[in-house]
DNA sequence: AGGTGTACCTACTCACCAGTAGATTACTTG
DNA sequence: CAAGTAATCTACTGGTGAGTAGGTACACCT
């Protein structure tokens, strides 16, 4: 979240066009997430960037543009948190630990970032939500291929390509709306959250009315 | 999905309130799910319920109060078929199987409800964010006391409010976001997508992936 | 210092849309 | 069949916001 920068009067400092550009950015970040994409002026945008907006316009073109660009951004920058936060060569079920932590990590971090990315992008149609399934859908591939390796090293069928992405989606859609719910629920932390969903999908109701709880190895005898 | 009336010239044939009021609630949803909130016009909502703008403002009132009273009612006749839809007296297992079949059955045949009701409305802040969170919620106590009601009938530690609480949550979230997943890819049929929901939620990826299953009690021994 | 290009601004236009005023038509009941 | 009233219309206003035209000041190089 920026503080709002104080009302300016006049003109603006000089900046070399990258880093107003990453100003821009963040201010229409915050103002698309708090108001969403077509509440949201460009008016408001600039002044929160703290220029005029012919800048806006000559240095990141239309709404829409801005909009995508925004999108674009926000997710490149999820995805390699999540990539950098899962430990490779530990079983799946740490595995998917350790991207449930990095991804609600980077939503309680990035609350802002995820409005506009989901809720915003998702609600409005065209461009905009195709550019958000990319993004969804290479984390589907990610969560699918885990499960696909995870039926492997058991010796049943291993399950179908396409049973294993459905659950994908469905696990991921779940963190999705989690972190949806989430935002209007901010005072748990996000360990907390993360291990609610963990022992959710891994263990199921079934096993957790009985008792049997899922914990990260450390805590295993 | 109402279909596109013709284009109407001259005026509409007259029709009692009540009819009359239903048609453009039935127009408004199909324009709101389309558009959204803000680009939504009051115009367009006029022209597909084949009436002129004035009628709409005599009935209804304003474009938010047209948006709110959308979603009291979609939100209403979903609880409703949900409720209906649960089979009380039998095991927690089969209650919750006979509710995500009644969920995703009215989702299926009412795309257009689900789109204003969920995306729409959790889009757009303030007022209607409320409305549909009071139906969450509704939704959520209903499986938290399936929760501790099947909790209660193990000899476990039964677990607290809280607890169950958040559980009954994540649920409903995955629930609520497999379905927007399902209106981007319509054509796998409401049980299938059900089914998997069941699984993953009550078996968990754990079992899973082990080759154990949920059935519906037909198909047991 | 003077020139050159880039960052930056004020002040508009134009389209669109929520909401309304006031007139007009068609059922319904005595 | 004449009121009376409910349903409906056409045609406007006012405000807001996307996008732009045309101009000003600052920094850096020579």
């Amino acid at each position: 979240m920026q503080p709002d920068q104080p009302v300016r009067t006049g003109r603006a400092k000089r900046l070399p066009r990258a880093v107003r550009e990453r100003q821009i950015m963040d201010a229409a970040v915050d103002v698309f997430s708090r108001l969403g994409f077509h509440a949201a002026s460009m008016d408001e945008i600039s002044e929160v960037a703290g220029i005029s907006k012919p800048m806006l316009y000559a240095y990141l073109g239309s709404k829409e543009e801005l909009f995508a660009t925004c999108i674009r951004r926000e997710a490149t920058v999820m995805m390699e948190a999540i990539a950098n936060g899962i430990e490779p060569d530990q079983p799946p079920d740490v595995q998917l630990w350790s991207g449930l932590r990095a991804f609600f990590g980077f939503v309680g971090e990035n609350r802002a970032s995820w409005q506009v990315l989901h809720r915003q992008a998702s609600s409005q149609g065209g461009p905009f939500a195709a550019e958000l399934a990319e993004m969804r859908g290479r984390a589907v591939n990610l969560v699918a291929a885990l499960l696909v390796h995870a039926t492997k090293t058991q010796d049943v069928p291993s399950a179908s390509e396409q049973e294993a992405e459905s659950l994908a989606a469905a696990l991921v859609g779940a963190g999705e709306s989690l972190a949806d719910w989430w935002l209007d629920h901010p005072d748990e932390p996000a360990g907390v959250v993360a291990s609610r969903l963990m022992n959710l999908v891994w263990m199921g109701f079934g096993d957790l009315v009985q008792g049997n709880i899922w914990h990260p190895p450390s805590k295993r005898p």
